[in-house]
RNA sequence: GGUCCCAUAGUCCAGUGGCCUAGGACACGGCCCUUUCAAGGCUGUGACACGGGUUCGAAUCCCGUUGGGACCGCCA
């Protein structure tokens, strides 16, 4: 960054200095430290964001009685205009600290092996992961194993694949390296010990059995400014000495976190709500180590139906038990990313490439949010709608063999306009095959319809149609539903009353597509031998 | 208990002191379309937690109350 911003943010007792471009208040503008009010650096944030989108100020700038001191924008999230040049950048008003400004963004996602990738977890990577790609950064996989007891290598595996599920790709990582390695907490015990032995020697913390205990510091106010919560601060007193490092050889977590990030150059750290109460410590540690502090982003909880943080007995947790149920990737990306964010306008279906495209960390919520199902289930149903028909048959085929149809035996072709045919039928993948399933088995038909509900007074009236429809020369949805409209017109009866009975004799089922679409494509040697099956053909 | 965070319909979001008669989406109800069910179109019910203050003007700023949550481990 330019000597010149640094004074001017060093100048100011929080680091944080605001340029007059930014003044709102038409008298004046007022010093940041008297700005501590989080909306109001929200607003700010902003203004900034706008106005370098619309390659101008939305100040007014007339109105503002300061021009004369007025600097260029620092940005935020946006391109930086100080330097007279467009460079992505962080927001240096929210930075306390160490200023990222120029550095390319580096982010993480750090789980700790010890289950299967859950929804809390994917929403944390997910918004790493966008911030990274938004940026042009870097997303970075940590595995935090220092729990000796309960990781294990497993779960480290299904973590990977999880993310790799969600689409979620990282540039480095355990399985890939780079340059800051290695990614696997217990295999970086050298770097926890020798920060330790130096806070140790002078005399910052002190060993207690074999344990590394850091000794908290009173009477020190830890302030920082998060991005999505804004300023926010603790007193020393309130903390008890920091153990550093376990007796069995482990860093703890609030040590490790910062050992490895500052090694790291993570230039953001974006995490769930539940570490703010953890970060007036880390910020003690960093200041003890005289390194340079990260961002601080954190994001809001999810929650179960009763409000509560999100647990088993809220039902399926993990990342997989969703795509077994039948969600896919695209959806539960989307709906993960609905919750906490939202790109300012009424979007709310997008991709994963426009979802990074339009990303902003300064647009996160901080209001915890509840994990709603009705809303998975939309949201997989419009991307189920939206997909490509090829793709929506490879993603139908596993469950349609977990029935054990005999996918093989058709026509791909067949299968796709099948499915194409089903429309926006099914919110769940394993829905729409079951749905559909009739287009491979006629099994499945009889299994949920006995035909027992045909009068004999009808089957004979029934059979008259069906054969001359049968004995059409053509055989399409125009010429089967003309047909059938010109038969029901002769004999004076409602169109209906035939064709009921040819969707429950091909489908089994009163709901369905067109009758007459389903009857085409099954074609005509399918729809006769159902006929047949019920008696239904002369 | 201590500390910290949060507060717009049942739910997810919009809202940054006047464009708010509070907007969109899910869910729910109605109507249209129609061979059924979806989809689609139109439409309805439904919210600024409460109380003070600042202001000509408050969902928005301030204070308090209430409610919810998180963290206070040699777990992460």
């Amino acid at each position: 960054m330019s000597e010149r911003l640094r004074g001017r943010i060093e100048d100011d007792d929080r680091g944080i200095g605001i340029p007059c471009i930014l003044c709102l208040e038409k008298h004046g503008h007022e010093p940041v430290k008297e700005i501590r009010r989080r909306s109001v650096l929200r607003r700010k944030l902003r203004q900034s964001v706008e106005g370098s989108e619309g390659q101008r100020m939305t100040v007014d700038e007339e109105n503002c009685s300061c021009q004369e001191n007025q600097l260029p924008s620092i940005c935020i999230a946006g391109y930086n205009t100080l330097m007279g040049e467009k460079r992505r950048c962080i927001a240096p008003e929210m930075i306390s600290g160490r200023n990222s400004f120029m550095e390319k963004t580096r982010v993480r996602f750090a789980p700790s092996p010890t289950g299967a990738l859950h929804i809390g977890g994917g929403h944390t990577a997910l918004f790493n992961w966008l911030w990274a790609r938004h940026t042009g950064g870097s997303f970075i996989l940590r595995i935090e194993d220092t729990d000796m007891e309960r990781s294990t290598k497993e779960f480290e595996d299904t973590i990977m694949s999880g993310l790799v599920w969600l689409g979620l790709d990282w540039d480095e990582g355990p399985d890939r390296g780079g340059d800051f390695g290695p990614y696997r907490q217990s295999e970086r015990l050298h770097l926890y010990r020798k920060y330790a032995g130096q806070l140790v020697d002078e005399g910052l913390a002190y060993k207690e059995g074999d344990a590394v205990i850091f000794r908290v510091p009173q009477g020190k106010t830890l302030a920082f400014d998060d991005v999505v919560y804004g300023h926010i601060e603790m007193q020393s007193e309130t903390l008890k000495d920091i153990v550093l490092m376990k007796s069995d050889g482990m860093p703890t977590y609030n040590y490790a976190v910062v050992v490895d990030d500052h090694c790291m150059a993570i230039s953001h750290v974006i995490r769930g709500e539940d570490h703010i109460s953890n970060t007036p410590k880390q910020l003690l540690l960093y200041d003890a180590l005289r390194w340079e502090r990260p961002v601080f982003a954190h994001l809001p909880m999810i929650l179960g139906k009763d409000k509560k943080k999100l647990s088993k007995r809220h039902g399926a947790t993990s990342i997989y038990e969703y795509r077994d149920m039948g969600y896919f990737p695209e959806a539960v990306f989307n709906f993960l990313g609905n919750l906490g964010w939202n790109a300012g306008d009424e979007k709310e279906i997008y991709t994963r490439d426009e979802a990074a495209t339009l990303f902003d960390l300064a647009r996160v919520t901080r209001k915890a949010a509840v994990f709603d199902m009705e809303k998975l289930n939309f949201i997989n149903q419009e991307h189920l709608k939206r997909l490509d028909p090829d793709v929506r048959l490879s993603l139908v085929e596993p469950f349609w063999r977990e029935e054990g149809l005999s996918v093989d035996a058709f026509d791909r072709r067949y299968l796709r306009d099948a499915l194409t045919l089903m429309g926006g039928r099914g919110q769940t993948i394993r829905e729409l095959a079951a749905y559909a399933s009739y287009f491979l088995s006629f099994d499945v038909v009889r299994e949920r319809y006995d035909g027992k509900d045909i009068t004999e007074e009808q089957r004979g009236g029934l059979k008259e149609f069906f054969s001359a429809l049968l004995s059409s020369p053509a055989w399409s949805t125009e010429t089967l539903e003309a047909f059938t409209r010109n038969w029901a017109d002769a004999k004076g009866i409602r169109i209906k009353d035939l064709a009921m009975p040819l969707r429950m004799a091909i489908t089994g089922a009163k709901v369905s597509p067109g009758i007459f679409e389903v009857a085409s494509l099954m074609g005509r040697d399918e729809v006769r031998k159902r006929l047949v099956g019920y008696d239904l053909l002369g």
